[in-house]
DNA sequence: AAGGGAGCGGCATACGTATTCAGACCGGTT
DNA sequence: AACCGGTCTGAATACGTATGCCGCTCCCTT
């Protein structure tokens, strides 16, 4: 078939002998319509390669079954860089995008500047998935501005009572109390955490807490000295652990707020000659592909990433079908390798 | 504003006192409205929330304005896993459509069954990026069933006057002569290459192809039992490596069809006792993210995927413009870190 | 003063589908 | 024979925007 002028139903109703009406009904499988008149309506329209012109069914029906994942980050290193954390996350949803029949709008914007999400305004998308890390005092004032639009959305991220639309996330206190645990059952008592635990960066404040709950329950000191910010990144992991290297204090073990961090304090502990896990047990989070390639493969908290995406996604298809959801939390598992 | 009834260019023109035509024309920045009237419809498009309807839009226009990406994978081991290589394309895809002013439907597919790419066909989007590695006598099928519709599409691969469709890729054949020169520089004469070098697979056919050259140019045998052939996977990879040692020949160097391979060979010579670079020089192919964070951080050939996804893209706009496109070749780079 | 062009904006309509409403037809009931 | 319920289909129309075409106004030209 050349690129003809387009097909469309009329067409296909014509050769059929019905109206146009009827082919509309009888491709989207309307009861209404005779089995015969059915059966011969889609065989001509697969005969003619015919397509539903989804703009136009879109605009009738309100409804564009797409869905919209926007991935933010607040600093971009390189300004192409995505989270491989929420990179992992994509071939998941896609899946289950896939499954229900929707599909998916994808784009990359800054947290602090610029948020253009007017996807569901502009009747490209139904909803919006949400996956980033970033201060979450800017985040804020993005999510109230969808809640006011009435835009459905959900995101991935800390899940308390006080955070804004529907949040999907792991137990991070659970996953901090898990590598605590673990360290501590090795034997290390002076434990580090690398990670912003302020209240912007609700998620590393939780993994704190649950690894300082540990420490406190096994008797040993919550050393505030022994604690370092750091965001997402390798390079700020590397700085973080050198910046803990310098103040010259003992430790025996890292906690890492995420991978990343993780590996970057990897190549810190490198440099300084301590050997990991002899000198200084290391533990991240997240479980990133990476994470079992690194020159120690990375013992850490792993997310499960796969499950997070079909939760993510039929959280946001139950929203937009008005059923009611809840948020939920996912449990973290820890995956032991070698460093720790 | 709650989620009112939806505002439409009718409510702009009426507040406006102008038709709903000049709505229209006034946001879409028509010459032939007059600056005061613009700037008026503009105002209180932006006091009332106002966006255009992206699907009436489009239907009208016989354009959306976005644009399909579709990785695809032959082997799905995982079946939401992509290829890191083609995902880290992602990103500059992302910001090049955001410049051009595209928008972007993602989506993942088996090369093998069910190729449902009929987003040119159903109107929402105006053409598609295909990434992936697969059977190459497959994916010509599929290819050509695009080239029947006439739908506009670019892909990266194998560049060759055969090729169907426009094509993007990577100088394979020089990034092969660079990795082998390399390697001989080194003084290794022995060099295996990883990688299923047949018709099916143009990319490591080629690269393959450029590490023969150097060797017979530097005067060494190009010895075929010193290939094994493998699929762009860890997995395959550490089973190739196996394969390899098995069989008993004398080698000093592996150069892997790609990083994934290479990592996986990694793991195979560890186990076998054999140190890299020491016993064995390996060099890579690719530079996704996860090479420099490999035990030893791995010696690569870099595609240039930032440069890339403009690339692919700008093609992708040109075509759908009519504009004349050709085939593009971006030159490889050798990246020495610790294997080679 | 008449003619003409430029600048601006409105009218009508097209894009292709989905849904509401009403009608046609058929078999069966009283 | 009139009526009725059920099954199927067609006519009309709505979704919201963009554009071809025409007409109006104003000013400049001769």
């Amino acid at each position: 078939m050349a690129a003809n002028d387009k097909v469309t139903s009329f067409d296909i109703a014509t050769l059929a002998g019905v109206s146009q009406p009827t082919v509309s009904r009888a491709l989207r499988g309307d009861k209404t319509v005779s089995e015969a008149t059915r059966l011969r309506v889609e065989a001509i329209a697969r005969q003619l390669n015919y397509t539903v012109d989804k703009n136009a069914s879109s605009l009738r029906r309100g409804k564009s079954n797409t869905l919209a994942l926007l991935f933010f980050e607040d600093l971009l290193p390189d300004e192409s860089w995505i989270n491989p954390f929420f990179l992992s996350m994509l071939g998941p949803i896609l899946q289950t995008c896939a499954k229900r029949g929707y599909d998916l709008l994808t784009s990359f914007q800054q947290l602090s500047t610029d948020w253009h999400v007017d996807y569901e305004d502009s009747r490209k998308a139904d909803g919006i998935i949400l996956l980033g890390y970033g201060d979450y005092e800017i985040y804020r004032t993005r999510l109230e501005q969808l809640v006011a639009q009435g835009t459905h959305f959900v995101r991935w991220g800390s899940v308390d009572q006080h955070a804004l639309g529907m949040t999907i996330g792991c137990d991070n206190r659970r996953g901090g109390r898990d590598a605590g645990a673990h360290l501590i059952a090795r034997g290390c008592s002076r434990i580090a955490f690398l990670g912003d635990a302020s209240s912007h960066y609700p998620e590393f404040r939780d993994r704190y807490a649950g690894l300082s709950d540990v420490l406190r329950e096994a008797g040993h000191a919550v050393d505030p000295g022994l604690h370092v910010d750091a965001l997402s990144t390798e390079q700020s992991g590397y700085e973080a652990a050198s910046r803990l290297i310098a103040r010259g204090v003992k430790f025996d073990a890292i906690f890492a707020g995420s991978d990343l961090i993780a590996i970057g304090a990897m190549r810190a502990l490198d440099e300084h000659g301590l050997s990991v896990p002899g000198d200084v047990a290391l533990i991240g989070f997240d479980d990133i592909p990476a994470a079992s390639l690194t020159r120690q493969p990375l013992t850490t908290v792993a997310q499960d990433y796969l499950h997070a995406g079909e939760v993510l996604v039929d959280a946001l298809i139950g929203q937009i079908d008005r059923k009611p959801v809840t948020p939920t939390l996912l449990a973290p598992r820890l995956v032991t390798r070698m460093t720790a």
